[in-house]
DNA sequence: CGTCCGCTTGACTCAGATCAAACTTGGTGG
DNA sequence: CCACCAAGTTTGATCTGAGTCAAGCGGACG
């Protein structure tokens, strides 16, 4: 079961918030959960210094600030990068209902083992310094029997996430193509 | 409670490998989970297309490979970068101590969850393309309350940890200690 | 006493960032 | 149904700052 079932099963209500609005801020006290449904939502933390940092970019499909669940108030804001639609659930009904359902809470833990997982893996691979090698030990990382990468999000996205300027990412996608190592089509990349 | 103290709590067993042994290889069935309490150890995978990608370096108050808590057989090879001692303990020994405590349980989901915040937020600095201002903004996600960050680790540990190389990272943190933007002292650095 | 390793600094190089411009696509609203 | 706008994609030219290689110091440890 996915967090996303998780928050599905407990009758969320949805809400949606235009590009630019914020969810919540910084020191409110967190009362509700929120699952992404679409659009992009950044979490930006304001420091001890009174710089900002961006924390992270929350996309379609993913959970926002689980760690909120196991605290009382936030320690970032949330503003939409886009307009967004979103599921969004009290938080002490998920508490209430894993203590309740230990089976259930086994289950989220072992989803949270997985994203320590990843999240080290895609950490290591930034550190790789060629952008061919890095964007190939994505590849390795990512792709299902048939050595093809589905996509689901956009290029640019992707280059993103493995700390590369989108033009980069696109050049070297084109080289590793007419390299005759990778095969592009619209909606997969083939590793060959 | 940390997942140190929980592991502590079943009487775990102490173990030590040399440098460039192997702790477990991929396909192995998991058996055991590790604690490591000094040293480090690399996990490498053999992607399906024959090229092995490091996927993570464990340190010393780690534990290693959590996710192995979940699942059947190791996706990754562990090989020792160090001498290293660890604690290990059955599998099993852990998840049935969970499911009769529930506390626990939900415990070591928030330690897991704030272990998916943090290293997003590490994945989330490793994008910002300026030596000078990935530092300043892992201080600034780093410093405790004084302005400052106790230095647990090397310096070079910390170089890769943001994903630079330590030359450019000893640099770098002397122009900012000449432009008086931080301070370095022996067991710490602190922001001005 | 010797070895290893973290730390430090210098010189040089180049790969990826940046800036810029154009094309494509998808969605919106009139 | 079309005009328009926003965003993703693509390619080119240029440049700079982080990587690389190299060398030396000093402390820890066996």
């Amino acid at each position: 079961m996915s967090f996303e079932q998780l928050i599905s099963s407990l009758s969320p209500k949805k809400i949606k918030i235009k590009k630019g609005e914020s969810l919540f801020q910084q020191g409110d006290t967190i009362e509700n959960l929120y699952f992404i449904v679409s659009g992009k939502i950044k979490l930006i933390r304001d420091t001890i210094d009174g710089n900002p940092v961006l924390l992270h970019m929350g996309h379609e499909s993913e959970p926002l600030a689980e760690a909120s669940l196991f605290s009382d108030s936030y320690h970032c804001s949330a503003i939409a990068e886009s307009a967004c639609e979103l599921k969004t659930i009290k938080r002490h009904t998920i508490l209430d209902f894993l203590e309740e359902n230990p089976a259930a809470m086994m289950n989220l833990l072992a989803i949270f083992a997985r994203q320590v997982r990843d999240l080290r893996t895609i950490n290591e691979i930034k550190n790789i310094r060629s952008a061919n090698e890095r964007i190939l030990s994505y590849l390795r990382c990512n792709i299902d029997i048939n050595k093809e990468l589905m996509l689901t999000q956009t290029l640019k996205d992707i280059a993103h996430r493995v700390g590369l300027t989108h033009e980069t990412f696109y050049r070297e996608l084109k080289k590793l193509e007419e390299a005759k190592v990778l095969q592009r089509m619209p909606d997969r990349i083939k590793l060959l």
